[in-house]
DNA sequence: AATTCGGGGTC
DNA sequence: GACCCAGAATT
């Protein structure tokens, strides 16, 4: 008998692992099973390139052909073997490693996530990448190429760079994985993403879950994966200047097309590397904070008479009252309120 | 939760 | 110049 329907979640893992079986690359820690080799292989290959690694790798087993090699020789030894691939912490916890490896271990490394985790230099990934290649363990792994995949094919808006990304997309990508091989699936799926799923100009026309990938169907391939933007809030000193002319007014400004609140009205004002090395040039009245989402304004108003200011092109002398026929920011507005709030005779006309 | 650690390729 | 890479440790 024919089943009435075919199952409605398509199955990746198996998609892939074919995938895989056909196109998958052919690269030098794929032809061994051996722990210590496959170890040093997921170190050097964090966030570095399988190109720019390769020579590394070949040299350091080459140089620390086991575990015993590696732990007998020193730190500089090490380092020197690292030489120009970057993040020298690595060597260092790598060396740390084997030591500990043949000291605690007998010279193995555990067949177990939970222990090779504890290990210096040894995350999350990199323990379900040897337990899966050395010892054959159902674990998926996630990395850069693992998030795009997951994020692109499953249309999932989840980013990938906060606290509850990881758990998120391991719980997706263990379900990818189901029952398949988990060496074959986690290389198939990282290969897809170095090589087809690529970050941008993805090569959708030879990918093997392009009739399922939802982003794909969508138009969303390159809003894939999702980040949080990491704002930088970037902290500016702003001096604004009180000049009140005899009759009550007192000078604004309007501000100019270059940066944040276009065109907006505020008071003369200078621009400070800081405050304390800055002091200011006539009697401080007041200060206060305002936070946009990228930046910290840090005002200060300050006295400054009015008989030596020499007016630019756009500055105009106002009364309070007519404030309210120009568009103030939020911050100057809070500003000129703390200025009557530290005066003794606040004038309100 | 955000920062730091790097050299190198890509667009 | 911004982004990204078979991430992990630290603050």
């Amino acid at each position: 008998m024919e089943q009435p329907c075919e199952s409605p979640v398509p199955d990746y893992g198996r998609r892939l692992v074919n995938w895989y079986r056909q196109h998958g690359r052919d690269l030098p820690w794929r032809r061994t099973t051996d722990p210590y080799a496959l170890w040093i292989a997921e170190i050097v290959l964090q966030q570095t390139r399988v190109e720019q690694g390769w020579p590394y790798y070949e040299r350091f087993l080459h140089t620390f052909p086991d575990v015993y090699r590696l732990a007998a020789a020193s730190e500089a030894q090490v380092l020197k073997a690292w030489e120009g691939l970057g993040y020298y912490s690595r060597a260092r916890n790598l060396h740390r490693a084997a030591r500990r490896i043949v000291e605690e271990h007998n010279g193995h490394l555990p067949a177990d996530v939970q222990q090779l985790i504890r290990l210096p230099g040894i995350g999350p990934y990199s323990a379900r990448a040897i337990a899966s290649f050395a010892y054959g363990l159902p674990c998926a792994v996630l990395d850069g190429n693992v998030y795009r995949v997951l994020s692109r094919v499953l249309d999932d808006p989840t980013p990938i760079n906060t606290s509850r990304s990881r758990s998120h997309y391991q719980q997706r990508v263990d379900a990818w994985l189901g029952r398949n091989p988990s060496a074959a699936f986690n290389h198939a799926i990282m290969d897809l993403g170095a090589t087809l799923c690529t970050p941008r100009n993805p090569t959708c026309d030879r990918c093997p879950l392009a009739d399922v990938c939802t982003a794909r169907r969508n138009g969303t391939i390159d809003q894939r994966p999702l980040r949080v933007s990491s704002t930088v809030v970037r902290t500016l000193w702003m001096e604004y200047y009180w000049i009140e002319h005899p009759d009550g007014r007192f000078y604004i400004r309007q501000r100019d097309e270059s940066s944040f609140w276009k065109n907006l009205w505020e008071l003369p004002r200078r621009d400070l590397p800081d405050f304390e090395h800055h002091p200011p040039s006539g009697y401080e009245f007041c200060r206060t904070v305002h936070l946009l989402s990228h930046r910290e304004l840090r005002l200060r108003l300050v006295a400054q008479p009015y008989e030596t200011f020499e007016p630019g092109p756009s500055d105009r002398l106002i009364y309070r009252r007519e404030m309210n026929e120009f568009t103030f920011p939020k911050a100057i507005r809070n500003l000129l309120e703390a200025f009557d709030r530290c005066r003794p005779t606040p004038r309100l006309f």
